[in-house]
Parts: C-alpha cells; sequence; structure tokens
RNA sequence: GGGCCCGUGGUCUAGUUGGCUAUGACAUCGCCUUUACACGGCGAGGAUCCUGAGUUCGAGUCUCAGCGGGCCCA
C-alpha cells in the first residue's frame, strides 16, 4: 500500500466523515451483557453556534466515549437541544418585527420552533465535522412533544407527592420580562448608588431606596445598640407618606452601617425577606409587575421606579427630612438576560421543594472530578433562602398543564394520560369537584430548567418500555452550571425516583481567549471551532483540548497548541508513511505473538517493552479522565521513542539482506502502529481511521482498547535498549559537534564492557563497531560525588543531612574506590556508618592519554571513535 | 465581607502519595537537506517554582500568614 506523501486533513477527514456508519455508536438497550455506559449529556441551547466551550466539553465527552466503548462498554452519548428561553423569544420578536402579545400564543411558539429548528441543524454539522460519536438515536429535543410529555408528568408527579405547590411568595421579579426569575438566573454587578439618610421623626435611617419609602413597614436596629435603648416597641411615622411603622430589633441589624437604624420595605432585598418573615410584617406592594409604582405610592403611583426615586428624593429635599447623602459601592441583582436590576415582588407562584439535605446526601454519593467543586454545590445548596420558583410568563416553554375552576376556584392538574398538552388550547377532562366544566387555563409555563433537569432520567429510559438505567454513568459539565444544573438535576433525580442521577460528575473548565479573558462577543475574542478546522483540522482542534490543560481547570486558546497539534499529525504521518512503505510484504499472521519476541533484537524488544508500558500509563491516564496526561504520553512516545529513536535505529536492517533482521523490524513496526491507531482512536478519530485502514480491516472505532502484556515489560531488555540508544545518539552528537555528515562512516568504534547486538548502532552510525571486554587503557577519573537521597533520606532520617555532607566534601577518587570494594565507610561524629553503593552515583570523566582518539562516555562506558 | 481555585524559564503549561539534573509546547540562537518527515533532525541558552515563616533528613509539592489574579456568592 503506497500512503501519499502529503497528509491532506481535509480530504481525510471529510472521507471519513462521509463514509463511517454512525450506528456503530448506537447504544443497545437490549444488551444485558456488556456493562452500560450512559453519559448524560448536558443539552446545549441551541443559539446556531456550536461554540468553543461547547466543543472542549464535548471533546472530553468523545474521549470518554469512544474510550469506553473500546473498552468493552455498552456506551450512550446521547444529544439533547434545550430549546425552550427568552432568548428565543426574543430573537422572534426582532426577526419578525412583532412582539410576542400581537400574536396568538401558538403562532408565536411555531416561529420559536422553526427558529430553534434551523439552529439545531447548524449546530449538528458543527458536530459531526468534530467527529464526535454521538448517539443521535438517542437525540431528544426539549421543545417536542415527545420530550415535554415527560416534563409535564415530572410536575404532576411532584404536584402528587406535594414537592411542587402554589403559593403566594416574594419571588425574583425581571420587570422588563415581566416574569419570575430563580436565584440561579441572578446575576450581580457593583454600581454606584446614593445612600440617603432620612429623618424618621425620632429616628435616623439610611436607605438607598427612597422610592420604597411607600413599601415601608418596619424600622429596625440592633439590640446591642446602645444609641438606640428604649426605641424598640415603639413607633416611628414614614416621612412624606404619615403612617407609623413599628421599630423592631434584630441581630442583624449592622450598627456600624448608615445610622444603625434600617428600614425594612417589602421588599428591597433578600434580606428584608427574611425580616418579614421572622416578625410577621405585614405586606406593602409598591411596585407591580410592570415596574410601575402602585396606588399606595400616591402621588407616585404609574411612575417607573427611577422616576418615582427621582421625586421621592427632591421632595424629602425640600421637605427637609433628607439631610445627607453618601456615595455607595453596591452590588445589584440584575436578570441575567436583559441586565434590568431585578425586584424581589409577592406574588401567587408555582415552587418546587428544595430538600438541602436530600441534596447533600445525593452529592456525596456521586463521584466529584475535580473533587474540591463539590464543595461549590454544597455551599450553594447552603444559601438557598427559599424554595425554587418554577413558573414563568413567558410563552416559549412547557405549559403548567393546570386549569382553575371558575365556580370554586379549585385547581386542576392534569392526569398523566391527558399529557402532553397545552391548558389554554384544550379543556380537562373530567369536571372540577363542584361539578363545574367550566374553567380558567393556567397561563403560565415552566422554567426551561424544569425541561433540562430531567435529561437523566430521559436518556437512561425513564417513562419508556425500557428499564429505568438509572443512574447514568457520568455528567460532564463546565463548572459554570453547577448551581444550576447540576444542583436542580439532583433535585428532580431524588425526588422523582429517589436515585443519584448520576456516578460520576466531570468539570470542564471555561475556554478563555487568547489573551485569557473569557471568551465573549464583547471582547471579540471569540474564535469558533469551524475557523480552527479549515484552518487546521478536526483532529487537531481536538488535540488542543486534549492537552490544552488538565481536566477541570480553565483552558486558553491558544493557535499555537493548535500549531503544534497539526505539527504532530504531519509527523505520525510521516512515521505511518514511512511503516507502510516496508510492510508491503509483511503478513501479520506470519509470527506468532508472545514467543518470537524472544527471539528479536533487543531494541526491538526496547520498544515492545515501553509501548506496553504506554498502553499501561495512557489507560490509567484515560481512567482518571488525564486527557493532557495521555495524550502527551503518546505524542512523546511516537515522536521520540519510536520516530528519533527506534526508526533511526532499524532502518540498516529493513534496507539490508537479512532476511531476519527486517522481519524483525517489520513485526515490530506493525504492532506499534496497529497499537497506535488504538491508543490514538478516541483523541484523533480520522487520523487514526486512516492509519488503522492501512493495516487492519473494519473500523478502528470498533476495535478494542490495547491490553498491556506484561510479559513484555523488561527492565533489564530496557536497560540494554537505552544503552544502544544512547550510544548511537553519542554518536550522532559527535558527528554534530564535529561537524560530520550524521551518515558519515567513522573508521572504527570501540565499546568497552559486555554489550551483545550491537549490529543496529553499527547501522545506525553506518560503522564498524567492535566490543573489547575489560578496561580501557585510558584513564578514568572520577569526579564528583552525587548522593541518592532517595536511598540515604528515608534510611538515615535525622543524619542524611551531615552524610551528604562528607559524601560531597571529600575526595571523589576515594569514594569511587570504596564503592567499587562494595560499601563507603564515612564517619558523623563518632559513629562509623556503611553505605551501600547504590547510596551514591559517582561521574567520572575519561582522559584519552595521548591517542589519536576521541572518548565519549555513556552511563559509565567508554566509547572510543577512531577517525 | 464569605467560599473555592490559581501564582512554575520570554509566553503558556505538566508535576500523582514530599525524594536523582523541575515536564512539555511555542518563541530565541547555532549547526545539518542524513534514501519517512525542513510542519524535519542535532544541539544551546534561558526559572529567586509569588513572598515570608513553619513541619521534615529533605518542600514546586504539606501547614500558616501575607501579596497578586480569577471564579462563584453575599
Amino acid at each position: 500500500m503506497t500512503v501519499p506523501k502529503e497528509y491532506i486533513p481535509h480530504d481525510i477527514e471529510s472521507k471519513w466523515q462521509g463514509t463511517w456508519d454512525m450506528s456503530m455508536y448506537h447504544f443497545n438497550w437490549e444488551d444485558n451483557n456488556r456493562p452500560q455506559y450512559i453519559i448524560d449529556t448536558p443539552p446545549p441551547y441551541p443559539t446556531g453556534n456550536f461554540h468553543i466551550g461547547n466543543s472542549l466539553n464535548w471533546c472530553y465527552i468523545d474521549f470518554v466515549a469512544r474510550y469506553k466503548r473500546m473498552c468493552g462498554f455498552n456506551v450512550m452519548f446521547p444529544q439533547g437541544w434545550d430549546c425552550h428561553g427568552l432568548p428565543t423569544e426574543v430573537k422572534v420578536e426582532e426577526t419578525h418585527g412583532i412582539t410576542k402579545n400581537q400574536v396568538p400564543r401558538i403562532e408565536f411558539r411555531k416561529m420559536c420552533e422553526e427558529l430553534t429548528g434551523k439552529n439545531i441543524e447548524k449546530m449538528r454539522s458543527t458536530m459531526k465535522a468534530l467527529g464526535f460519536s454521538t448517539d443521535w438515536s438517542n437525540e431528544f429535543i426539549t421543545m417536542d412533544p415527545g420530550y415535554y410529555v415527560k416534563t409535564q408528568k415530572s410536575f404532576a408527579r411532584m404536584f402528587g407527592i406535594g414537592r411542587v405547590y402554589q403559593d403566594e411568595h416574594p419571588v425574583n421579579w425581571c420587570p422588563r420580562c415581566e416574569t419570575a426569575i430563580a436565584f440561579a438566573e441572578v446575576e450581580y454587578d457593583s454600581r454606584e448608588t446614593q445612600l440617603n439618610f432620612l429623618h424618621f421623626d425620632k429616628l435616623e435611617i439610611a436607605t438607598t431606596r427612597p422610592e420604597l419609602l411607600a413599601a415601608c413597614v418596619a424600622v429596625a436596629i440592633n439590640p446591642d445598640d446602645e444609641r438606640y435603648n428604649g426605641y424598640t416597641g415603639g413607633t416611628v411615622k414614614v416621612p412624606l407618606f404619615g403612617y407609623e411603622v413599628p421599630v423592631i430589633s434584630d441581630n442583624e441589624v449592622d450598627p456600624s452601617f448608615g445610622t444603625g437604624v434600617v428600614m425594612i420595605c417589602t421588599f428591597g432585598d433578600k434580606q428584608d425577606v427574611r425580616w418579614w418573615i421572622e416578625h410577621s410584617l405585614p405586606l406593602r406592594k409598591a411596585i407591580d409587575k410592570t415596574g410601575l409604582m402602585t396606588g399606595i405610592a400616591g402621588k407616585y403611583e404609574g411612575m417607573t421606579i427611577a422616576e418615582c426615586k427621582k421625586a421621592i428624593t427632591e421632595d424629602l429635599k425640600s421637605e427637609g427630612y433628607l439631610y445627607d447623602q453618601k456615595p455607595l459601592e453596591q452590588n445589584v441583582g440584575m436578570c441575567w438576560r436583559c441586565k434590568t436590576p431585578i425586584e424581589i415582588l409577592s406574588e401567587r407562584q408555582w415552587f418546587a421543594k428544595i430538600d438541602r439535605d436530600e441534596i447533600q446526601n445525593a452529592a456525596d454519593e456521586i463521584e466529584w472530578l475535580p473533587e474540591y467543586m463539590k464543595i461549590r454545590l454544597k455551599n450553594w445548596t447552603e444559601t438557598m433562602e427559599w424554595d425554587w420558583c418554577i413558573s414563568r410568563q413567558r410563552i416559549f416553554a412547557t405549559p403548567i398543564p393546570v386549569w382553575y375552576c371558575k365556580d370554586c376556584g379549585k385547581v386542576m392538574v392534569a392526569k398523566e394520560e391527558w399529557l402532553p398538552l397545552d391548558p389554554t388550547q384544550v379543556d380537562p377532562g373530567d369536571a372540577c369537584e363542584c361539578g363545574s366544566t367550566e374553567f380558567k387555563a393556567e397561563e403560565d409555563v415552566l422554567d426551561t430548567w424544569m425541561d433540562s433537569s430531567i435529561t437523566a432520567l430521559h436518556v437512561s429510559g425513564w417513562l419508556t418500555n425500557h428499564e429505568l438505567r438509572l443512574p447514568a454513568q457520568l455528567r460532564p459539565q463546565g463548572h459554570d452550571i453547577i448551581r444550576t444544573w447540576a444542583f436542580y438535576t439532583i433535585l428532580r433525580s431524588m425526588a422523582l425516583t429517589g436515585k443519584r442521577p448520576w456516578d460520576s460528575i466531570l468539570i470542564n473548565g471555561m475556554v478563555l481567549g487568547e489573551d485569557g479573558q473569557k471568551m465573549s462577543k464583547s471582547l471579540g475574542n471569540i474564535i469558533a471551532p469551524e475557523t480552527v478546522i479549515e484552518q487546521y483540522s478536526a483532529d487537531a482542534f481536538r488535540q488542543w483540548a486534549a492537552v490544552g490543560g488538565s481536566t477541570g481547570s480553565d483552558i486558553m486558546f491558544r493557535w499555537k497548541d493548535v500549531v503544534s497539534s497539526s505539527r504532530f499529525l504531519h509527523k505520525m504521518w510521516s512515521i505511518y508513511r514511512f511503516s507502510m512503505s516496508h510492510l508491503e510484504d509483511y503478513e501479520p499472521e506470519q509470527l506468532p505473538v508472545d514467543e518470537s519476541t524472544l527471539t528479536l533484537p533487543v531494541i526491538d524488544r526496547w520498544l515492545l517493552s515501553k509501548l506496553n508500558k504506554l498502553v499501561r500509563s495512557t489507560t490509567g491516564s484515560m481512567d482518571a479522565y488525564q486527557f493532557d496526561e495521555a495524550f502527551k504520553s503518546i505524542r512523546g512516545f511516537a515522536w521520540e521513542t519510536l520516530a528519533d529513536n527506534y526508526i533511526e535505529l532499524i532502518k540498516s536492517r529493513l534496507y539490508g539482506d537479512d532476511k531476519s533482521g527486517r522481519r524483525a523490524a517489520q513485526y515490530t513496526l506493525h504492532t506499534t502502529i496497529d497499537t497506535l491507531s488504538r491508543l490514538l482512536a478516541p483523541f484523533t478519530p480520522f487520523f487514526a481511521e486512516e492509519m488503522y485502514s492501512g493495516i487492519g480491516k473494519g473500523s478502528i472505532h470498533v476495535q478494542s482498547w490495547p491490553g498491556a502484556s506484561e510479559s513484555l515489560i523488561d527492565d533489564d531488555i530496557e536497560r540494554a535498549g537505552e544503552l544502544i540508544k544512547d550510544i548511537t545518539a553519542a554518536v550522532r552528537r559527535y558527528k554534530s559537534e564535529n561537524g560530520m555528515a550524521l551518515n558519515a562512516p567513522l573508521k572504527k568504534i570501540e565499546i568497552y564492557g559486555t554489550l551483545d547486538d550491537v549490529a543496529d548502532i553499527g547501522g545506525a552510525t553506518n560503522s564498524h563497531i567492535e566490543v573489547i571486554a575489560g578496561e580501557p587503557d585510558f584513564e578514568h577519573v572520577p569526579v564528583s560525588v552525587k548522593p541518592n537521597m532517595g536511598i540515604i533520606g528515608p534510611k538515615f532520617r535525622k543524619q542524611a543531612g551531615a552524610i551528604v555532607k562528607i559524601l560531597t566534601e571529600e575526595d571523589p577518587q576515594k569514594i569511587a574506590r570504596q564503592a567499587a570494594g562494595g560499601s563507603i565507610a564515612v564517619k558523623v561524629g563518632d559513629e562509623n556508618i556503611t553505605l551501600d553503593p547504590e547510596s551514591v552515583t559517582i561521574e567520572k570523566e575519561v582522559v584519552s592519554a595521548g591517542r589519536a582518539v576521541d572518548v565519549l562516555d555513556v552511563s559509565g562506558m567508554v566509547i572510543v571513535i577512531v577517525r
């Protein structure tokens, strides 16, 4: 087989992409022999761009999926799409030039579905170009009835067991989007505001939110604050509005902030909610759902929050209530989508109960990689103030399957067999208990996380004919969504099945731009995976993902990493091409494996020993998800061990007349190429496939992962091989330093000592080799002694320092003589200590004593070069 | 203010349970077209492992404090 001279990745990658039968990646639901390995792929939001951060995560998933498949697991690497959400609604409004309330709900929903469908298609093609071994037979799309029926059933079930309920409760509210949002959707940013100091008749208070004066329900002081002794239990009059509110005391009041007196409103912030609950305070709603002031704001009714703030501040000033203002740096909670400052409003909403202990316990059962990421989830769980608000006032989302009886007001939740449905389009199948058949539909929809927090259940066969295969084995995701996706998924899995969703969770880092900043549109440092594929290749991109950083840490996108990856592929291509050109007349069946390796030349056995060690270490790295470690060791082996050393050493045998020597090299090369193509398969699937197509049958991706053959790992052989390699390298270096061509013949190379099998050295150095037993007649001068701390340290402990001092200060020749005699004696204080010769390494220098030759020292062996 | 993470040659990065001369990539410099590869080979230079203290025979690695950066949250 002739391999083309040049490696043209685009040809190879598009060839295999067009040829592969993707069914080889399908999960087999019927198979109970192979252990299952189900991956709960986090479904991306279909923006139309599969960005580089997704790509990194998906590369990790694909490395694992391909590796596990080769190891004999029944792997499912599904692909989902988390469709619902505001950005799509906004985009549809933009492109159609409408607002969502101008068209019927159904029609608007259809527009959103169309856009989402197109976006999914774009992202699918990027994923295919990147060579992911996705199981497309297990694709899911959350906006499809086949999926959201499960979201609705999960709602109904959780309602049935009392874990979902409706209540009037404070919620985070975005006045621009006019919807409730969850804590996870609140983003914080620091802004400068004014801290206003006001006279509240007897007391002075400081507040950043004078516009909420009409919502004031109390003022609070710290019970230990002596300045305000005697005020608790009394009342004060709210300026401008003139009504009385109680003065209460609470330890949470910080006496050093402002005046030490705090105005409690319903609601300025989360702390107000805490106090409101704790002290059973009344509710005064000053802001409505659209962000306008309500009737209780009196003459400020109908103003926006900002207008009201301005007007009230002016009135407070002119009436003498406001006596001071100070600038204050403050973190403001904002809607993560539109950046509008959020308000806390008390609204009738749907909630899912949060059981902190249940989540913490489940988290403890899950293996977190890296381990410390679990702490983030725990800290987040501990800070949950109230239950998860799951209802939203939007359109493009899963409808809440609920109606309210027009006569008695009772809530009717849809029966499971009625689902899926949209209550605004159909009536319930039953009459209300009161006999009425007149219903009002629930118009609110579910938080998108209600869809995406059941993916683990969905992919594991929940609510299908298949048996439930929960827990899934792996959840891969970024550390930015621990507080959302991980948190909600654990909550839902426990509530609905009582089982943890996954065995392990693998956290990947964020991708930073080349400037070290997080990639973002506004910074303009975005690089699309397609750009990298076009300029280099998908396999090069995938290598960047493997090698760019260790799992879990943030990783910078660097072109030079892609360049070096691409270079490796060219190098590997060249190795492959060279090997194939010498394997044309080779039949792998000619030699049986194990016994025959014993007759191989030393350097072949050296390579096979190192190859099997590589297999062993790579397997360990893959099991620990250390992709950088795994790939770097494969790359190092192929480049240095195989290409720069082994291949150079066997060329003379490959080109020579010795049939058995040639066949040994062919055997070794063939084995190595076969093994390397398997090791590379998870990382560079296109390249590995091309490589394997030259020597094997069928796809590399249905072959097995290589096992390390322990019988071929032999440290003695490695030492012997290392010597051959080192001597050859020393001669090569010698030629280079002396300005000789590397294939220039030398008259003779004398090697002093015992060394079999020097044929390869002779071939590689193009010189005659003579091995001479015994010592050379050169002066061999020990020049330094290096103590071996690994031996001396643990053995002598406190004395180690003193011993090292003596060893290094003593005459090296004396130590060397003693070492040659079998033991080294040193005196520490009054104590005589005997050391083994292994405790030191003695470095010698060889003096050529006037002969017209050059002398090299390779690991203590003397090499004489006769020019 | 709290929690978590990070701080290693010019740049980025590896470093498992503490133990030979601190890994690799890119960049820099010198030499070499040797029948797989110049997207290559051979070699060279370049690091107070953020600072200080502690534990230890021994610390890039463990502990504490400080400085600096990032993320998440209040």
